[in-house]
DNA sequence: TATGAATGAGTCTTCATTCAT
DNA sequence: CATGAATGAAGACTCATTCAT
């Protein structure tokens, strides 16, 4: 029922919490990033963090809280800079145009993150892994909500009973220019990209169709 | 310039060589799949593989070979399947329908062992990950092929500057299915999957177009 | 250039490596001269050190490293006590003659750790063997001086360019002792080896001569 | 009593266990030198050789068995050497400095080997290397030897029941050599050596002494 | 709160030895 | 006699986690 999990900590002060735990991410997504999640000690995350291995331990329970941290936080990320890119004004149809820009900008941007969770999420414990998940859906939420908005504007023309799908869609295109960017950056520049998928997109959902 | 990447063994006979790599291939799959190569112990390889641990390193040298065997044995398996499921009768737009069914079915049932290339091979040693990588082409060249030969009979209209690209979007979206499955299996049947998929490509590679 | 080797410990007080190492040798010498080098586990070492394994690798990275400092701990014992026995009163032929009983009293009371120098050093690495086989000159250097000290007085009767020789004869002497121990004991007491050994060194150097 | 151990083998031909033991240890010998006792493998023992491993345990028993058969070997060929090196004409001083100078030769030549049998022979069981130790005995009998015939000759002056220990001194000043070559070497030829200790032995045994 | 020394279960890998062929 | 595949005990070393200060 959660979004998030509550990870226990030693420590009293919630200010500080956050700010540890902050230094926590920022130190291990470099690392997870470099070495992997099981390559990377717990020695490291925290000297990277700036304090001691015994003071990781109060912030955290196991090395597996720091992925699921580091998962969060990325995702929050990726929700987060799609959010503000994203101004209500005009249409849906309009607002899907530029949410689509974005969200392959963000995705090209951060790279490296998305694919970190894409590799190391599996080391989660599966309650936490399903978390982790739903915190994916939660972005996918933002392209349903615009598909929505188009139908009632007009501007839009599927069905809803497409729109979950559709929406899916989106996220699937965004995560294969960060897949196999090594392979799609041979012919496409992510302009190029986000150009062609998104006119094989609105071909779909053109209101004329 | 090779293919394939030698792996001493202190085993002569080669006939045995290759029945042992294939039960330790056999065996690793399925741990690797359950518990990812970091958590499954060469102990559990060597007694699934159905002997004891020195007998395991007499076919290996490192726990990273297996792990490449495993690769290396699942892309051979996709091209294997792949290629003997299409039949070169008729022209090449058919042929290519033929291939893209198949790969599809072949990345439905195969999931879990792509999957693992894809969360696991990052643990390869940097030279072997490139022998892995090249392999995956060699399934990419497949579909090359087949566009290529429609454009030579006429039945496939794209300039041959676009085959690469074309060929690595097909790539893409037998992935996809992978990565995605439990998001687009709520929406698509494989079958539906394949029909959508396929249209959307054919849009683009039509004569007419 | 440096005359002691540094060995990387994960932990930070000083005085605790220097006690802990202390520990260390002195669990590793006994062992080492029991069992051998090789024949000694890592286990028996922190075990007879007075802790886990895993707190003596807090201390060494290696079990050469072990080695190393048990070997370095005997030189400087050697080199230690040799210097302690030596008083400065007197003409240099007083204080050589004081140093030779010394010595050979010192390569006696601690032939098996100097026999242990010459049958496991040779395990070190290359490198490491190095500042060993150095630290063992810092101890003929000690005749040396004495020599030098000698010509410049006058107690002493041998040119400049055989005094380095003359030292290493020295040294070959205690070596003796220790190496053939076994042999020489069954015609020798200690006090009989040095006074027959001192008179034919004497006889070689005596100022007449 | 015995003066060879007896190792057991599989094989009944005499002659062919003769042969393959001396392939044995030709092979054994180098690999010793070059990386020591322990860190050299029967694997490797037996391909030097020039069999399988399988054969090696045919005529051995155990990987120390192989470094007896060494040990007896470098023995061996050391009295051999110096046997074949003494005539006995002329009186018993003349051969003594024969001898030693031989003696010296051989040691220098063998070095590698001589050393061998002193870093290593502590890894034989305790009662093997009694009969390493005992061989080295039947060397310093050959001294023995020469001084009692120098005794009845009247060509050497010295006193019974000093022979051994003057054998023993002559043992010891072969060793030296060994020992301490890359000291010895920086101040002494071979032959200057030989000289001078020739030279400060005889002035303890001359007969007008 | 912060520290960092201590812990020890667990990991990969080696290698002497055996034995069926 | 020769072979070499199979064995598994043993070893060096790592690292997540704890807890006294």
């Amino acid at each position: 029922m959660e979004k998030r999990k509550n990870i226990p900590s030693l420590v009293k002060d919630p200010k500080l919490i956050e700010k540890r735990r902050e230094q926590i991410i920022e130190a291990a997504v470099d690392l997870f990033i470099k070495k992997g999640f099981h390559k990377t000690t717990t020695r490291e995350i925290a000297r990277a963090s700036g304090f001691s291995i015994g003071t990781l331990y109060e912030y955290i329970e196991s090395k597996e809280d720091v992925l699921y941290l580091v998962c969060d936080a990325i995702h929050a990320e990726v929700e987060g800079r799609l959010r503000e890119a994203i101004t209500f004004n005009g249409n849906a149809l309009k607002i899907l145009k530029l949410a689509l820009r974005s969200f392959f900008r963000v995705m090209d941007q951060m790279s490296d993150r998305v694919l970190l969770i894409y590799q190391e999420s599996k080391s989660l414990p599966k309650e936490t892994l399903r978390y982790v998940l739903r915190r994916e859906e939660e972005i996918s939420l933002i392209f349903e909500d615009i598909l929505r908005k188009g139908i009632a504007d007009g501007s839009i023309g599927i069905d809803e009973k497409h729109v979950k799908l559709m929406a899916d869609n989106i996220m699937v295109l965004g995560e294969m220019w960060v897949f196999r960017r090594w392979a799609l950056q041979r012919h496409y520049t992510l302009e190029e990209y986000t150009e062609k998928q998104t006119a094989l997109l609105l071909r779909e959902i053109s209101v004329s169709e």
